[in-house]
RNA sequence: GGGCGGGUAGCUCAGCACGGAUAGAGCAUCACCCUCCUAAGGUGGGGGUCGUGGGUUCGAAUCCCACCCCGCCCGCCA
């Protein structure tokens, strides 16, 4: 007998049986729920019912004769996993398993689902487009921004084996005046050739660029309040001009060459600011030359990220161009279809739109979590100059996801909370709620650096392809220290997927709305708690196995009556539940707690109990079958969050 | 000023959606365990006003209200 969800099955028996009890002993009750729930302790059961203490309040008795009453009503036939049920506590009514059939239908399940094991199929798949990472292409991805993708992925790979079906997709913010500026130095450099890993050599470009184009405009703009005897702003001016020369000046120290060329060739523009306002709009009004060039620097960049995603194996179904959106007429299709609602005005010559009247119009505070006093602020759609912004454009950008997908999640920082909000209501402006009601914004807590903030801009950051690399290159230590016979090939390829899970782990473990502050031991840990102590268990297992050498064909389930085995098997029996829980409520971080917590039992296990050399044959088959049953469920586990299960480490 | 998120052991965090039995891990620290299946491991000790104050409840880290601290947002930036 098999079940893809072991635990469920108990518990489906526990609901029956309680229901049935209630029903004959308080046929006048009605409860509204059966307040099931896994108690503290294994003493306590497997699961246990808190009903009897609401009952006592409705029926004016005590919780524990009552919990008697429905303990003595229980049907005495029909279970066939359940073996005593006690009344206990103040008023407890605490469910025991079966353990011998208990762990025969988990351990069975496991083995024949194999790799499919925990990963039950939602009875209501739809297809589903998932936004992450969407870094802007001037620069690497960051470590700040890497929580990003790992979380990205992670709800991407969750979803997908719930049975939806997932596109991944990136959108590349090319619209905006900072393509411009990384393209301008491009341009002035003559189009160089890398020499480099692209995103980095591009993210060079920026960085220095940004420092040139912005004292040049603080200097223009020093002499501007000199002579129009705006001295007030002088003092102002002067602080940010005396911050970004200490920049250059750092910058110039990190690359010299680069620095001096762009020094040189933006020096030979009178006004640099305006020669990038202008390719930003030739950009957006689609000129062909302004065309080629943007792309080109945006493709190189881009192609260093296809590099970094493939290291920590994330792949994305489609990558999706802003500018196309504006080139096309799909941005200015919404802006029709809105100026048509009565959620628009125009003020000052820019085109606003009215969040707060739409809300209040369609009564939306209270599906939208919102305190009825407070009013949403309106968002700018069109510049004066006719220009679109970032949100209306991912509003067109939105509508297109839904022509492709019954469901959108967008994995974007919380800062952006307000933005996502307010696409969100324009969705219901336009009269599409059932987009509106589908559409997720994932948010999740910056990371921050200990001593200062990172800036792009300010070329001020740790790279996500430094972190990998410290991260392989800390790994390749430990393997040399603990495994030293091992070839060079074998360490440098258990150092790569150890250093990387170790990183993937870190980053996806931690609540997403928590706040970050990144430390090298916060990613690198190959303690407890960590990939690599995950990782480690998957192989110590896999050892085990190798070693037996052997089918457990003979295995005795019912001599499987420590307490540590009977927690694993509940463990393993588990796994489908907190799949279902991580996937329903989009919580990647229960995967890695789960497979943590395993391997913690597991280990406990490992320690106090021999598998190979147990007293019987029967009994070293059972725990054979556990030990395969640890192993299949941590490899699952960890495929969810993109970590490599090894079978040697 | 308004909104959102966070505040649990010296440090990093779990538990909070759905209130239940002694609030759990790891790091650090102290003492142990490899003639035995991988010691990236295990065992044990010490360490808590669950931000503060009220309230609801038989019962609150969990729900409600007020306040305090930290971060983010409230742009014709993205």
């Amino acid at each position: 007998m098999t079940s893809e969800n072991p635990f469920a099955k108990f518990r489906e028996e526990c609901e029956t049986a309680l229901a049935y009890a209630l029903k004959t002993t308080f046929p006048e009750v009605e409860a509204d729920t059966l307040s099931l729930s896994k108690p503290p302790n294994v003493d306590f059961g497997q699961l246990a019912s808190s009903l009897c203490f609401e009952l006592a309040k409705k029926l004016k008795q005590k919780p524990i004769p009552l919990a008697e009453r429905l303990v003595s009503a229980m049907p005495k036939s029909g279970f066939s996993l359940v073996s005593k049920v006690v009344a206990a506590g103040a008023g407890y009514v605490n469910f025991y398993a079966d353990f011998p059939k208990f762990s025969d239908l988990a351990l069975s399940s496991v083995r024949q689902l194999n790799f499919e094991y925990g990963f039950v199929k939602t009875g209501d798949p739809v297809k589903v487009i998932v936004e992450h990472t969407s870094v802007n292409p001037l620069h690497p991805i960051h470590i700040g921004q890497a929580r990003n993708p790992m979380l990205g992925d992670a709800l991407a790979r969750i979803l997908e084996y719930r049975g939806h079906a997932v596109s991944r997709h990136y959108y590349i913010d090319d619209v905006g005046r900072q393509s411009s500026v990384v393209a301008y130095g491009y341009l002035k450099l003559g189009k160089p050739k890398p020499d480099e890993k692209a995103d980095r050599f591009v993210g060079e470009i920026y960085t220095v660029t940004c420092c040139l184009v912005e004292l040049n405009r603080l200097k223009r703009e020093l002499e501007l309040a000199k002579t129009a005897s705006l001295s007030e702003e002088v003092p102002k001016i002067n602080k940010e001009l005396a911050e970004w020369t200490s920049i250059a000046a750092e910058l110039e120290e990190k690359f010299p060459t680069l620095f001096a060329k762009l020094l040189t060739k933006i020096g030979e523009d009178e006004n640099p600011e305006e020669e990038i306002n202008r390719l930003n709009r030739a950009y957006e009004d689609g000129e062909p030359e302004a065309k080629s060039l943007i792309r080109e620097v945006s493709e190189l960049c881009i192609q260093g990220f296809r590099e970094t995603q493939q290291r920590v194996e994330v792949r994305y179904d489609s990558w999706d161009w802003e500018s196309d959106f504006v080139w096309s007429d799909q941005v200015s299709k919404v802006l029709q279809k809105l100026k048509t609602s009565p959620f628009v005005y125009t003020e000052g010559g820019v085109l606003e739109f009215d969040a707060e009247k739409v809300v209040c119009d369609l009564d939306l505070k209270g599906k939208l979590g919102l305190r009825e006093n407070y009013e949403v602020p309106p968002l700018t759609l069109v510049r004066a100059d006719g220009t679109t912004l970032y949100t209306t454009r991912d509003v067109a950008y939105t509508l297109w996801k839904f022509d492709r997908a019954d469901r959108v999640v967008n994995v974007i920082g919380m800062e952006q909370s307000l933005a996502q909000l307010q696409l969100k209501i324009a969705l219901y402006a336009l009269g599409n709620s059932d987009y509106a009601d589908n559409f997720f914004h994932f948010a999740y807590n910056l990371i921050t650096l200990p001593g200062y903030k990172m800036s792009s801009r300010r070329g001020r950051y740790i790279t996500f392809d430094e972190v990998l690399d410290e991260a392989v290159e800390r790994a390749f230590e430990e393997v040399s220290k603990r495994s030293p016979q091992l070839s060079q090939e074998e360490k440098r390829e258990i150092a790569n997927f150890v250093g990387i899970g170790a990183v993937r782990y870190a980053l996806v473990d931690v609540d997403p709305s928590k706040p970050v502050i990144f430390t090298w031991d916060r990613v690198l840990d190959f303690e407890t708690n960590s990939a690599p102590y995950v990782q480690y268990t998957h192989a110590r297992a896999c050892s085990i196995l190798r070693k037996a050498d052997r089918k457990p064909e003979n295995a005795d389930f019912g001599l499987l009556k420590e307490k540590l085995e009977r927690e694993l098997v509940l463990a393993v029996a588990s796994f489908p539940d907190t799949f279902i829980e991580a996937t329903e409520y989009l919580k990647p971080n229960l995967i890695a707690d789960f497979a943590n917590a395993l391997a913690d039992r597991f280990n406990t296990f490992y320690n106090a109990l021999p598998v190979i050399k147990a007293e019987s044959q029967e009994l070293s088959d059972a725990r054979l079958a556990l030990t395969d049953a640890v192993r299949i469920v941590i490899h699952n586990a960890l495929n969810l969050i993109g970590v490599v299960a090894p079978e040697k480490m």
